[in-house]
DNA sequence: CCTTATTGCTTCGACTTCGAAGCACATGAC
DNA sequence: GTCATGTGCTTCGAAGTCGAAGCAATAAGG
């Protein structure tokens, strides 16, 4: 087995806050975006962009949670929320009756088309501008890689989580 | 000025694509880490991460808030976790009263020098292990200038000075 | 068939997060 | 000094998030 580092490079160390920070900021911004453009949490705008990708605008609960990296609790919170508003239909699959099948309807896609356009262009001025297209493609290559690694390693169980201090009854 | 592209190129969208994957991942991947290791949130990680940094191990409360872009309230409920667990301590400053220094102490060095060696072993297995010193040495390049973008360009953060959205009516 | 796992989703309870409103001190104008 | 405004933090209520437990349907074994 490789030794484990216990201290990382400068150069390391950089990459990694350069990479929360963008992270956070972008995150936020694009949030705001979607709230103001569309009424939208990012959840649910992916919920919905994941939706309008699919064959028929339809898919299964669990394969919409595993595109998000997402609890499935929390799926089917915001499933609810999304249909409140009609902008899906959930219905029993006729093929698995345990199963959920997810479909974006004509408002959906209708959020979907007025948000777009809105999403693209923040992402454009806020990250893209900043950006050479060799940056881009280095960059694109390069979390690439990592994303791979990590879906390659899932993290593994947990250890119980303790949220209480174990009142021994 | 520049027209906004309401496209962007399949090198973008990949790039996007992958950079949102490897931060949920990666995101998750850590703070399980940490809370298995020293039961802290990520937050409180870098709450106590930034005390430690700190000239004194003590920080204003909004010094702390702005370098983790949180929430002021957010912010006054983890240091109460954290006071309650004895890893900080709040005391009103003689130069302001307003303020409130939250300070480190032993115990809170002492949680975090006990997680930091696997937090950063964690990072070297998640992600750097995946990538060239190259690649490392670009990544870092790269999102330090989109960091710098995002600051320069507050997206609505940097610019507290909203007067009373004042309901027009 | 029955029994026992396994899978898919929802419900439940606990926790976190945020923004708005509120309180207290500080600063500037007069 | 006194009033008005600004700043720093906390409280409060609403919403979102997760994991564990629960329910229903399918699959696997005998």
């Amino acid at each position: 087995m490789s030794e484990t580092p216990t201290s990382l490079t400068a150069t390391q160390l950089g990459a990694y806050f350069a990479f929360t920070e963008v992270s956070s900021l972008l995150r936020h911004a694009v949030e705001k975006q979607l709230r103001d453009a569309g009424d939208l949490s990012y959840v649910q705008f992916q919920l919905l962009a994941r939706l309008g990708d699919a064959a028929d605008g339809r898919l299964r609960m669990t394969d919409l949670a595993d595109g998000v990296v997402y609890s499935r609790s929390g799926l089917t919170y915001q499933a609810q929320l999304l249909e409140t508003r009609g902008l899906v239909v959930r219905s029993p699959s006729v093929e698995d009756e345990r199963s959920i099948v997810v479909a974006i309807t004509e408002a959906g896609r209708e959020v979907l088309s007025t948000v777009f356009p809105g999403h693209i262009a923040a992402l454009h001025e806020l990250l893209f501008v900043a950006l050479s297209d060799g940056d881009v493609d280095e960059l694109g290559r390069i979390l690439g890689q990592a994303a791979e690694h990590l879906r390659a390693n899932p993290p593994r169980s947990a250890a119980p989580r303790r949220r209480k201090p174990t009142a021994a009854s």
